[in-house]
DNA sequence: TTCTTTCTTGAGTGACTACTCAAGAAATGA
DNA sequence: TCATTTCTTGAGTAGTCACTCAAGAAAGAA
């Protein structure tokens, strides 16, 4: 059990950073979405050819799989699981989440809004797999703002008559209007504002 | 000034209604989206070999500018603008633009959300410019929102210190949100539920 | 009927798509 | 040193993309 944890590895080693061209596909991806971004632009972006591509990543649909779970990783694709984990309160939950969206989505640092939410709203028959893959996660995350909902009513955080699903499904709506508005080039200010409005819902 | 306004055409007439084929047109754009839908899918929904459709409308990016035109024109397309104009208060209007958009964007009987929201999020650069076409309709969208809410303010309605550029910002997330939300399989009850709680902001 | 006009048809265009592969280069192990 | 392993390179594949065009067909006008 005395096993080395990084082997040496035989062969030829990459010339290339593995996280670093992963960063430059991300920032593709988010910024276009799966289909308009081609592999010719991928390798010019991570500065490898095809062929080096195709055999650190497998296919463009496998790429984009590991894009979107480094997005998961990044503070831009984590932050609401996070907030939901972190913070005592529901209220205080999603009064977190909506902010940092605020802040997070139209930062200029990366491309605007969520990668999960619009990177692959257009496709064709022939990539329906990857819109699935997509829509899954943010119906998975649908599912975990109302289980957070309902523990809130067991507590007593929220009266008996709440609806913890309609609530779920109001606090996703305003996230992913938000993703929208800034990738449309709505500030940080403008949509500060609108989630101090969408607070106002709370029962 | 005895014009006639259809003088009779001169040569071969068309063998096909161009206002099905916009609309087959149409459905495909709404479906998939601009650059997911190719010329060969639109030839085989509208029936029509491709120099019919390129002699009827010109290009793909023509086609689909008059298709967004002819959206406009539909209920699904026009049901704000009519709110708009066709309610006494805005409160008024508002509601109905929410409640409208929550029966109309999960209706089978089309596709699910707005076209004018969804089917230009993905593109490549060179068809940079239909995509920002549709942003500049969304935004024109949201100066009509804040153009009202503004008029309302003067009026009374709302209270000196609402926000109208904020509460248009706050009322576009959520069509927005509720469209994105269609797709990805919400109910006509789920957006009902979201546009009675989304209403809870007014001030 | 014949001319003119307009539309349809089918076969094609070059450019781009995702993807592959043989050959060579660079590392380790023996 | 030499074999083995792994990665890189550049040239390539078949298929699809938006789009075009000459030839023929179907209408009205003369």
């Amino acid at each position: 059990m005395t096993e080395n944890p990084t082997p040496p590895r035989r062969g030829r080693p990459p010339a290339f950073d593995r996280d670093e061209a992963l960063t430059a596909a991300t920032r593709l991806f988010w910024e276009r979405g799966y289909e308009a971004t081609s592999v010719a632009d991928l390798t010019a972006a991570m500065g490898i050819r095809p062929g080096s591509l195709y055999a650190a990543f497998g296919d463009k649909k496998s790429l984009f799989e590991e894009v979107v779970r480094h997005y998961g990783r990044t503070p831009v694709g984590a932050f609401a699981g996070a907030a939901l984990r972190e913070e005592a309160s529901a209220y205080a939950a999603f009064a977190r989440i909506l902010r940092e969206a605020a802040a997070i989505y139209p930062d200029p640092s990366h491309p605007a809004g969520c990668l999960v939410i619009s990177a692959a709203t257009n496709v064709s028959p022939q990539d329906i797999e990857v819109q699935a893959h997509l829509r899954d996660l943010r119906n998975s995350n649908l599912r975990l703002f109302e289980a957070r909902l309902r523990t809130a009513r067991q507590d007593g955080e929220l009266p008996p008559d709440a609806d913890p699903h309609a609530l779920a499904g109001y606090f996703a709506t305003v996230v992913q209007g938000m993703s929208q508005q800034a990738r449309d080039g709505a500030t940080a200010a403008d949509l500060a504002r609108t989630t101090e409005l969408a607070l106002r819902a709370w029962p």
